[in-house]
DNA sequence: CTGTTAGCGCATTCAC
DNA sequence: GTGAATGCGCTAACAG
């Protein structure tokens, strides 16, 4: 800046001026803007943050696992809302370790961005209380905070089973198994009391033998599955709480030749095709995003002093589509 | 910090030096992280960057589409190198919009980001040399620059496309159609390239009407495909650029009936299971982000004032997968 | 071992 | 309109 000035003549206050649109005449204006364009000057933004004592114009987003469809999703839709606000997205992946989501959590209020969006690992989340960082603000997106309070966004993961097994009972299937997340996860909790909720509605009880709470991805979903439907009295559909483990059901079902009915978390791009009938569960994971950043943004705009205002929740609706037959 | 200085009875610099372990008596040492700890006090890494004289520990990466899976894992490759240095990865997606693109770097480099990995929207991409950059450090991913040099990794396109057509040509087919993204694209043009020289060397030369150099997805490709295939005198195979287009003909294909061998670059989830025979070009989309972010930090680390060492292109490998039949 | 001085790049405040 | 002084939060360099 100095550079500028000197090659302009003026001092840099004046130049500062220029570069913020201040009150400078036309004619000084006109020549320091020439010196910037043939010095190649750029303003440190890192320094002006400092100066004006402002954050830095950037809000973090952590996440379990980018490489997850629904996450790299809802980035995107939390990278629309921050750009329209003219700010940036720093990017963390925990990889489901509490101590990475810890070390980073720390970092970001370091480098004082505006606010956080975090996508929570493991159980507590004291340490990820706005308290404990410092007073940034902080979203919950997914996964709801337990051991503090703090605004959350989550999708209808107990309406969603519930619907899709309403679904299958509906159309007549006295018995329905479950192929789902472990219980520890909040999805996966959820998603199976949704399961349980439609059942009991129909005045049903699922049997414990065609339960399964613990595969994740398509092999071990796909051995569960094929366990289930190879036993003597196998249910006549499945419900499957992500699309992963609906695959992996699809695989076995087909490996059977079996005509078991399929419902699923998650819509994905081959439903239709799959020659069988499958129940989906579909959502905008873009809006999980887009809502966690207005959130954030709100609680970024609350003056820090003053008396916060309680803790909001939003829900992401969910909505149920059927393919096949 | 200098609450944390008087709380504890010293100077400022002392409690600077205690955070970055330096000479300190054990004793006041243990007196200012008590302070630290009691008043919930972290540093400010702004404000230390700056007195530093360094850049931010961040690095930026600019995508076209963080809603395509390919670039969503390429920023976990991405992230993942970053993290093993301790830098923060920040992110920015520009839609294929070269406005948004050159705004974006620019804010980049206004944030003193360390280097910037980018997937280059647009044709030309001077705005994006590391000279019209202040120097920041610039390495391109998975479309080379144009109109200045630069760090670059690419994938295989070329090659990719030259396996899986070559393939179907050495299963037998004589016909082989081609379903791919404009040529204005880099891909675009290098896996037409790769298609078109499989056959020469097999001595064919495609023809003109089994080729459509436009779709991009799921139903523009279905709609060529069916076009292609309902003709008078049909390619017995297709080649396809991505794995939308892959889809969008495997649909045509499923509803005509047809025999038709499907190869497509891309692998996905459900290849295996179409029912027809198709052919993959499967790569590691996190290993391209690895790799740029490897350079990166190559260039970071060179002395900003030291002759430069020439621009290196790296191109990740390919491989091809036989599904069905 | 610890404190003082000075300044990173910028903008607010107050002169002129 | 423009410039000089001052300080954002931190730390290297030099005292003591």
């Amino acid at each position: 800046m100095r550079d500028v000035a000197a090659r302009a003549g003026v001092s840099a206050m004046t130049v500062s001026r220029v570069l913020k649109d201040g009150q400078v005449s036309t004619e000084t204006k006109e020549r320091v803007l020439a010196a910037v364009r043939e010095l190649g000057y750029r303003r440190d933004e890192v320094a002006r943050t400092l100066r004006l004592r402002r954050p830095s114009g950037m809000i973090g987003l952590v996440v379990t696992n980018l490489g997850n469809p629904f996450y790299s999703r809802l980035a995107l839709g939390a990278e629309q809302v921050a750009e329209e606000h003219g700010l940036r997205l720093v990017l963390g992946n925990t990889a489901e370790q509490v101590q990475r989501e810890r070390e980073l959590v720390e970092d970001l209020v370091a480098r004082r961005v505006d606010g956080i969006i975090v996508v929570p690992a493991g159980a507590g989340h004291r340490h990820l209380g706005s308290a404990s960082l410092g007073g940034t603000p902080v979203v919950f997106a997914s996964r709801p905070p337990s051991g503090t309070e703090a605004d959350t966004v989550l999708v209808d993961d107990f309406g969603g089973a519930y619907a899709a097994t309403s679904q299958l009972l509906a159309q007549g299937h006295q018995t329905v198994g479950f192929l789902g997340n472990p219980p520890a996860l909040f999805t996966g909790a959820e998603r199976f009391r949704g399961y349980w909720a439609a059942h009991e509605e129909h005045g049903l009880t699922p049997r414990e033998t065609w339960i399964r709470r613990g595969p994740q991805e398509i092999p071990t979903a796909e051995a569960a599955a094929l366990e289930i439907l190879g036993s003597d009295d196998p249910p006549t559909a499945l419900f499957c709480t992500n699309n992963r483990i609906t695959l992996g059901a699809y695989r076995a079902v087909r490996r059977l030749g079996a005509a078991t009915a399929l419902a699923g978390f998650d819509d994905f791009e081959m439903a239709d095709l799959l020659g069988v009938p499958v129940t989906v569960v579909s959502y905008d994971a873009e809006e999980v995003g887009r809502r966690a950043a207005r959130m954030l943004l709100d609680r970024i705009e609350q003056a820090p002093n003053t008396p916060q205002s309680p803790p909001r929740r939003t829900v992401v609706p969910i909505s149920v589509v059927c393919y096949g037959t």
